[in-house]
DNA sequence: GATGAATGAGCCTTCATTCAT
DNA sequence: TATGAATGAAGGCTCATTCAT
């Protein structure tokens, strides 16, 4: 890749940083691009030299955000053995994306409520990622099925419930109530849903 | 009060439903004077006579909802005697809420995500009423912890765990997945915390 | 028509003036909303009121007068007899129609001219006045050469040549070259084109 | 001439060139400098090393073009004696000039019709090219005058007339009506004017 | 009280032009 | 010299809000 192009591509990657921290704080109508530009201190027109217009803009930013999450989990997920291993795995990449991402957190916990309705110029895709997002958890489910370790069958309840509690609870440490660290935070989601959703096993001491 | 006002609320009354149903497709930004005035079917100026503008009338509109919602979930919470018993009033009263609101659902529920950051004109309000419902559910969890009934002691979060996950399965209710009654799907939500919040008693057959 | 209708209507005819005037003077392109909002003596918002966009109000303007003129210049011919009164029937009604709309005179002449290539947000719509205005014309010239008058039998061309010397000696009286009023500069075009273009007849002191 | 300065005006020449292909698609208001500079196959910035800026980039184009244009039709009529020579000398430079310069022919027809109102960014030299192009066909004219060939006396009129039949048909020639070269077409303009301006000579065939 | 009409403010976007490389 | 990138200025359009009827 020529130094230009290199040069190109980080520009890109900052303005979509920068767009991520201006629309998470008003969301796609209520921010401007001159917002956006403000966060990246430049002019507005600056940006339709890299964006086609805001809803790519916001598109990208979603598009690209998702992508690396979704990819990140199906990884870790992959990577996992069975029921319980796989839970870990999602909660684990969770919260470590979580830490790492808190101006996107808003953006996609909203993308699995209702797919942000009326709030994103492309609700279609959106409900891709809430679809893709949740076949992965359903995955895991699934596994917990195939061990007999869960008491209901229903992939889809048990994941939206999964992911509800482990979207809340996030909420909740941002807002600065539990612990200070996620991890700890999301751990009651855990125990809850392990303990709330699978049959005992034999001698498991739960 | 005289007929006049009589009718005058009557009106505002409907203006209220029709711009639930208005700002529920679009969200805040996401809708016009002119989109809530064709739902109500009379002219944008019309509002005006009722509202001191939009803000105003969103803000009623979330105001009145929440009010209505939060007062009958106290109410149906101190009819309730025990940690068990308070969790059923709640999960039955979000149900029967629901089903008569659906077009208010989304909006209740994001206010429970991040306020619905950004989308809404009073953060503030929105957040007032985030913790006032998380107050309320709070008092439910203080019972199990007096019953000594919870493992968990932060109330805060099992109260967030519990409304995350109720919220989560309502959507997807409303999305179409599970049971096409939305008892029946919250039940899942109250089988999970309960076994899986809760120490066994003894002689209960979980 | 109800009161209302009327006044919308009217104030709809003098958008339509001002922008004739506007657009006159700069051309689509070189004309902004706010100019013709200028003209009118409102906001351009108001505009937006009464047409689409500023697409809209140009191709309604040209559309309005060029319907205006074909109808006219239709029955005017269709009112007429005979090759050279059908040639008087257009060239009167070209000279009073230029008079009165002296402001839109530069654009139809524009139209003949190329369809105003390029200059014009609807370059089809102006073809098919070229066309019908064309048509128009060719009917008298089909009528010289029934009458055996004309030399030439491709009424296109007579057509166009006719047309072209009308609209060159208009602008030249427009530009103050020539007679003050417009009958006599065009009186010009009429004696060379029915000397030039017809045979002599039998006793005719040509 | 310097090899360096030869090479700066060769390279002026192309993007004249080129230029002259882009506003004959679009006008001047409707032709961008991204445009002419992908006709030139470079980047727009590149042109403001030539040319001051769009206007000067437009401007000069107009001038060269109708220097060249004009020179050369001076040069024809001054070679030419008499009336329907110089007539002829007129036809053949346009006939010629037009087959040769089909892209730049909208634009100085154009020019004749109102100095392309509104569309130009310095109409002035607009009008000045066309008084000049005026004055070209009045010196034949007046030899016409002289000749005690021409019933009318008023050159600016007879000008205007011959001037506007020819480039009527020449747009009719342009468009595809008529023969398919264009010196037949204009044929027909030369021989209405020459019979509907001229009086009779003893003995002329006509 | 109801509403058609008017409008100021603001937003998205384009484009001619400048500048550093 | 050539150009990618940056930007101020301007334009088209929407919308919440006001006002006269």
């Amino acid at each position: 890749m020529s130094l230009r192009q290199r040069r190109r591509e980080h520009v890109e990657q900052l303005i979509l940083e920068a767009a991520t921290r201006a629309f998470s704080a008003g969301g796609y109508h209520g921010t401007s691009m001159e917002d956006v530009a403000r966060e990246v201190d430049c002019a507005a027109a600056t940006l339709y030299g890299y964006f086609k217009g805001k809803g790519e803009l916001f598109t990208r930013l979603m598009a690209d955000k998702t992508a690396d999450y979704l990819s990140g989990l199906a990884a870790a997920i992959d990577g996992s053995e069975g029921f319980e291993a796989g839970l870990d795995a999602y909660l684990d990449h969770w919260a470590a994306y979580a830490r790492k991402n808190e101006a996107f957190l808003r953006i996609i916990i909203e993308v699995m409520v209702g797919g942000g309705a009326g709030h994103n110029p492309e609700p279609e895709q959106m409900e891709v990622v809430r679809q893709a997002y949740l076949g992965l958890i359903q995955r895991i489910m699934q596994r917990g099925i195939d061990e007999e370790a869960l008491r209901e069958e229903n992939t889809t309840l048990l994941s939206e419930a999964l992911i509800g509690m482990t979207h809340s609870l996030t909420f909740a440490w941002l807002h600065g109530d539990g612990p200070p660290d996620i991890e700890s935070t999301i751990t009651l989601g855990r125990h809850i849903f392990l303990r709330g959703a699978t049959t005992p096993r034999d001698g498991a001491i739960r």
